[in-house]
DNA sequence: AGCACGCCGACT
DNA sequence: GTCGGCGTGCTC
């Protein structure tokens, strides 16, 4: 029997966002233009008994589908393609090299209100803006009519229109509107023309570092060239920044930067708004989805010169882009952490080079992969060596506090150096990477201590709210008046967090207001905002904290930091610790001194002479990442060798161990030279969250080698069937743990 | 992941 | 008799 050969022979292959890693075949739906048939479209499907929203991945002529299981699409969902072909490009490798399936790496890659079937009728391609008689409409005399009055709102301050999508209204409330005379369609903006006499009104001066390395990257604006931008903190990484942006805005081309979380981006955002004369599209967290939308339309239609987000931006569309910046690049958060584990920074590189694009990746403490890179003539290096204007970088000393009088983790002598400080009107900011009063609590009768129900941990005592809580879960109880075991109230807190750090400064130093930063303080909307503002302008003379002080605010007062315990970084399992700890001394270190006095930082600790921290105080940091890859060179490690991390869990204690021996032996027909198992082991924390957990590690020399054994391995753990055990993977790992 | 089907225990 | 527990299997 033979097909006919009519249209109806065209086949869509398509991403379905299902865990399932594989396309569907679909029939194209009834009366459908073939012309709008591309990769990259957004096509609603029937999926079982649902319907979802897929990408089309590719078309062909015939199908091993057997006919009676082929369905049709519903719904060709655009007309110009969500994902253009090196878009697609990168969201297929990602999905192979991450092992994510690629329908839900193009949805975690679009924004939502593109990929939830129900929002979806609205028609992206067209925008609206108010006609004369709409400007005049007063919001509030649609009384009876909220969305209408909405809709006239947000015009109404965006005058050069939103699309349907980025209104977030209904298109009968739009049709209405569009009726009375309100409002009109207009075609999405083009790029904006930018004059480029624009950018010469505001020159920015740079010192001889950074004109070189910004004139170095300048010569390259048409081709790949990766490069790493060190520069210490406060060398002027911005300035450089700005100087290529506007480069690359005069050629008429877009700039995505990437910065690791929503803390910093305020700062950068409005440096980049007062500095460059084009609209920035802001994509982070904190947005809702029509704002996303909105800022995916700019960055896709080539409204916005600047796309700058957290991220997940490295999946922007882009209209015509010229240069990726990674701000922080050695930061984790780049890294997703679940689900889809990409790294945003690899991502940016491998995008940049698809584009034939530099891509800067800046930071004042790069990542030892980076370091590798530039080392193996991969990355080329770009250094901004001193601070910029008059500042110079601070006195690091290490502190042994063995066997010296202490007060809640204050050593006799940092209080006096506290007290020094003060009594010049400096400004002085404690580092501590632990929040609440004390991480034990104990009983001194039985020795009971306060564990969490459902996780390997001791919950933490937060005395102003008088409760337990557990830092790894969302667990919290109060604090028992009586040992529960053997009924006896002497209950003691033991070690100690910034809550209690706190008091200790209130009482040694009661004439001045102590400031603390942590995630307790700074839950309320805004009050981190106003903590920050209040410490900058010096109006607070002790500031302590987590690591939410550490990065990128600026404190000009500040003459001494002081970072209490750095042993827990030294003590860690993780092979990746030391490197976090040197990054964040660094981090930390650099707020001090940033004004015109000179800054001095103080580290306690027990370990005076271990080495990798003596290299950093004595040498600094890139003489610590030397010593640092020496020893990763020595074990094995990455950079010098690759990972990937199989996890297991299970609310069953034995389970998620068994799983992945099981997923070890299935291995064995596979192994080829160069894998190495290590593991599988319980997770250092073995339960968590009521959830049993253990890992196995793959390692091999060669990345081409582990990504080939993953790919035969993977199918055949997907096919291991257990209910309760859910298991992932995890390619260049950032945490073993 | 959803979502159904299916096969066994405690209820009005 | 059926309501509902979660094991098993499929999605073009």
């Amino acid at each position: 029997m033979t097909r006919p050969s009519s249209q109806s022979c065209i086949i869509l292959r398509i991403a379905v966002p299902s865990p399932v890693n594989r396309l569907f075949d679909y029939a194209p739906p009834e009366k459908v233009a073939t012309t709008s048939i591309q990769p990259g479209i957004r096509v609603l499907v029937p999926f079982g008994r649902r319907q979802l929203t897929g990408i089309l991945i590719e078309t062909d002529t015939s199908t091993t589908i057997h006919p009676q299981k082929l369905r049709a699409a519903l719904e060709i969902l655009d007309h110009t393609p969500v994902f253009d072909q090196r878009l697609l490009a990168l969201i297929k490798w990602a999905s192979r090299y991450y092992h994510y399936p690629l329908g839900e790496a193009c949805a975690t890659a679009l924004p939502v209100l593109l990929r939830n079937p129900k929002q979806q009728k609205r028609n992206i391609s067209f925008w609206w803006t108010l006609t004369d008689t709409g400007k005049s409409i007063q919001p509030g005399s649609l009384k009876n009519a909220s969305r209408q009055a909405t809709v006239i709102a947000r015009l109404q301050v965006n005058a050069e229109g939103l699309s349907g999508d980025a209104l977030d209204a209904p298109l009968s409330v739009l049709k209405t509107l569009e009726q009375k005379g309100w409002l009109k369609k207009i075609p999405p903006p083009e790029m904006i023309k930018q004059t480029s006499a624009a950018y010469h009104t505001q020159q920015i001066t740079l010192n001889a570092a950074q004109t070189s390395a910004f004139e170095q990257t300048r010569n390259k604006l048409d081709s790949f060239y990766p490069c790493l931008l060190e520069g210490v903190t406060g060398s002027g990484k911005t300035a450089v920044y700005l100087a290529l942006i506007k480069e690359v805005l005069k050629r008429q081309q877009q700039v995505l930067v990437l910065v690791p979380e929503i803390g910093l981006t305020p700062q950068l955002v409005q440096r980049f708004g007062e500095q460059l004369d084009t609209p920035l599209a802001v994509m982070h967290s904190g947005l809702n989805k029509g704002q996303r939308l909105a800022a995916w339309q700019q960055a896709r239609s080539g409204a916005a010169g600047v796309i700058i987000g957290t991220r997940s931006a490295v999946f922007s569309a882009l209209a015509k882009p010229g240069l990726i910046i990674v701000d922080e690049e050695h930061d984790v958060s780049l890294k997703q952490q679940e689900g889809f584990r990409y790294s945003a920074r690899d991502l940016a590189v491998w995008r940049a080079h698809q584009y034939q694009i530099p891509v800067v990746l800046g930071s004042a403490t790069p990542s030892l992969e980076s370091l590798h890179n530039v080392q193996t003539n991969r990355y080329t290096l770009l250094s901004l060596p001193e601070r910029a204007g008059n500042a110079s970088m601070p006195d690091m000393t290490l502190l042994d506090v063995r066997q010296s009088s202490m007060q809640d983790n204050l050593s006799d002598t940092l209080i006096a150096q506290i007290q020094s400080h003060l009594t010049k009107g400096g400004q002085v900011l404690l580092f501590l990477n632990r929040r609440g009063f004390a991480p034990v609590m104990l009983c001194h009768d039985c020795g009971w201590s306060a564990k969490c129900q459902r996780c390997d941990a001791n919950m933490t005592y937060h005395r102003s709210s008088r409760q337990l809580r557990c830092h790894h879960c969302d667990h919290q109880q109060r604090l028992p008046v009586q040992c529960p075991e053997c009924g006896s109230s002497e209950l003691i807190a033991i070690g100690q967090g910034t809550e209690r750090i706190e008091a200790a400064l209130q009482k040694c130093f009661p004439q001045y207001e102590v400031l603390r930063i942590d995630r307790d303080t700074t839950s309320r909307k805004g009050s981190l905002k106003k903590a920050l503002k209040r410490a900058s302008s010096g109006q607070a003379p002790i500031l302590l904290g987590t690591q939410m002080l550490a990065k990128g605010h600026h404190f000009p007062g500040v003459t001494l930091v002081a970072i209490l315990d750095v042993d827990q970084g030294l003590l860690s399992a993780d092979f990746r610790s030391s490197e976090r700890m040197a990054q964040l001394i660094i981090q930390v270190a650099g707020r001090s001194g940033r004004g015109e006095q000179q800054g001095e930082v103080i580290i306690q600790t027990h370990q005076p002479e271990h080495p990798l921290l003596q290299q950093l105080i004595s040498q600094g940091y890139p003489a610590f990442a030397k010593l640092a890859l020496q020893e990763r060179q020595l074990a094995l490690l990455p950079p010098y060798t690759q990972l990937a991390m199989l996890r297991a869990e299970s609310p069953q204690a034995d389970e998620p161990m068994n799983y992945l021996l099981n997923a070890k032996q299935l291995a064995t027909p596979l192994l080829s030279d160069g894998i190495n198992f290590w593991g599988p082991v319980p997770a250092p924390m073995e339960r968590r969250a009521g959830r049993y957990r253990a890992q196995l590690l793959v390692q091999s020399a060669e990345r081409a080698c582990l990504q080939k054994f993953l790919r035969q391995w993977l199918p055949q753990i997907a096919n291991q069937k257990s209910t309760r055990v859910r298991w992932s993977i995890d390619v260049d790992p950032q945490d073993t743990f």
